[in-house]
DNA sequence: TTGTACGCGTTATCAC
DNA sequence: GTGATAACGCGTACAA
């Protein structure tokens, strides 16, 4: 059924090293037989086996990627990033999601991690994931860390620097009340570092810390109406901020929903700045500034470094930081209305 | 570097055949033995080849997913239901993009055709493809076509069904106005099915045929203002439409933008409900009624198609719809109000 | 219960 | 220019 080299050579006449070269433009073949070869490999429907060439080389050419849920927490410009580092190395890449659970069970060993046909990992999981990083280190693989703050092996946005752009943004507007809305439940490191950022940067300027509208949204659907109780509370105060940071999407769509509900107009009212991996105005229409998430560079550096990873597995390599760009504006800033 | 069988064998003193059999619990293997074997491949890091492995089984046990853009075109709930369906058939999977220029080029043999380490190939594509069609096949690869209406190896939702649910569910609330709504520039059977769908409906029942938005909205961006001026003339017609069927995500968000621009209320003035990958209300928090497209199932059943044709490559595999399911509420229905 | 021999398809090496 | 041979790591088939 598959064709082999061995099937053309026969075919030809001639040894199955001379298909080999030919095939891969060795100069030291014939011309004419070169182009026999090349017609008769294309007429057969010859197809490189990839599990040879691999036990040859030693390596796949492939990275993989492990993932929480592929469905929703996967950015998608973040596999854009990696899917064109993989590109530019020449590597393919494959996928596979577990569930918190099950990379929190140390019985459990992926069949991912013990059986793919890969030469690294790249793995995406929010907190802290001792039993998963065991099973990986036991099975030799080269792993990177993707939006985890760790020292080593590791990659993510610089936070602190994203709060700042955030906070500078509103105080070159002249607001001097800034709140921070992250109704998420979430101990990702990057809800305090935000924070801390922008605090860093109102104190600077003599302002006071930035209000924080902390909230509960039901876990398991990504919006929940219940974040909205402590938006409309928190807006209906006499010293409520001018300008609202918003940790993610869904905080941002909550407040511009809840500002609506209130008669407040956006900008006019209540500016709002929200960090998203994608321009909020592109999902969903809404006129809402974003502070995009660098996670195409992101990608892309994981894929290098993962790389780098498995052509020297014996060195740890250096976390880096991805530093933001700039709020992409869609109106939903202005200076305050003075009160 | 690397621990092989042979490399525990020579260790232990047996040879690698009782290793390999160890490892994969033939009972045929002394308690003691084995027990010595597991100790020092777990000592020793061994993980099996997989290349070697694959070349004895003439299988990789991976499927490759190829799709026009990873980033925003592969619906988060597809990926799900492909990888869902890889689970369950015990297998991996890789994915690549290639851009629709590559696709159409007959000259560009992706990379990933040739030399990635895959069985059978589901490819994501709107429109025809001769080009790569040629070349997957070519390929000698198994392929299935997602969401593409093809008479073999193809899956894709049952387009006309999901219009007349989305009809009649306007029906049954006593709307006679019934529009449809196609802000984007595509030509994907879907747009057609579903006015198909919902004009047979709406005849049926003795109404007339759904009033059509078509706009242009420019392509690249996802949600482009240009669509709004289409949006405001046809709702500030007397002879509007109460209800509003939706071709996607954009074109329910603008919508809704549009008619709390022009002060209707949604859903005493104006009625919607929208297809889309996502219940809205998830995405971006405005309550809007979705028929969410079933692409979890139908990913599953690309990955069981698939595999299917990857056991036996002789013979094609007649197409499968995918029925929709119910509309989920989220509040933008109600009945007409009389004018 | 354990060991030996061979082959999967490819590429590197050396000989002609 | 071309061919013969060996090797990669594993699993099947058979022998001990």
């Amino acid at each position: 059924m598959t064709v082999t080299l061995n099937n053309i050579a026969t075919e030809l006449g001639v040894s199955h090293m001379t298909v080999s070269r030919a095939l891969k433009g060795d100069p030291a073949v014939a011309e004419k037989t070169r182009n026999r070869v090349l017609d008769t490999a294309l007429k057969m429907g010859y197809r490189p086996n990839a599990s040879a060439r691999s036990m040859r080389s030693g390596q796949f050419g492939t990275l993989g990627l492990l993932a929480g849920s592929i469905t929703s927490y996967l950015p998608g410009m973040l596999m854009r990033g990696i899917r064109d580092g993989c590109e530019k190395l020449d590597l393919h890449l494959q996928i596979d999601s577990i569930t918190q659970e099950q990379a929190d069970d140390s019985s459990y060993l992926p069949r991912f991690l013990q059986y793919a046909c890969v030469d690294g990992l790249m793995v995406s999981y929010t907190g802290p994931n001792a039993a998963l990083a065991n099973h990986i280190q036991q099975q030799r693989l080269p792993a990177v860390w993707i939006n985890d703050r760790q020292t080593h092996n590791a990659v993510y946005p610089d936070e602190i620097q994203g709060g700042k752009i955030a906070a500078e943004h509103f105080i070159n507007h002249g607001h001097r009340r800034v709140g921070y809305a992250a109704l998420n439940l979430t101990d990702h490191f990057s809800t305090n570092d935000r924070l801390a950022g922008i605090n860093q940067t109102l104190t600077a300027s003599g302002l006071s810390e930035a209000q924080r509208l902390d909230g509960h949204l039901a876990s398991g659907s990504e919006i929940d109406q219940s974040g909205m109780p402590v938006l409309l509370r928190m807006l209906q105060r006499p010293d409520r901020p001018t300008a609202l940071i918003c940790r993610g999407q869904a905080d941002a769509t909550c407040a511009y929903a809840a500002a609506m509900q209130l008669g407040l107009r956006v900008p006019e009212d209540l500016s709002i700045v929200a960090f998203s991996d994608k321009p909020i105005l592109d999902v969903c229409a809404l006129p809402i500034d974003t502070l995009v998430i660098p996670f195409r560079t992101l990608g892309e550096k994981v894929a290098t470094m993962t790389h780098q990873l498995t052509q020297d597995p014996s060195h740890q390599v250096a976390s880096e930081t991805i530093a933001y760009g700039k709020i992409e504006s869609a109106g939903s800033t202005t200076q305050p209305t003075l009160s």
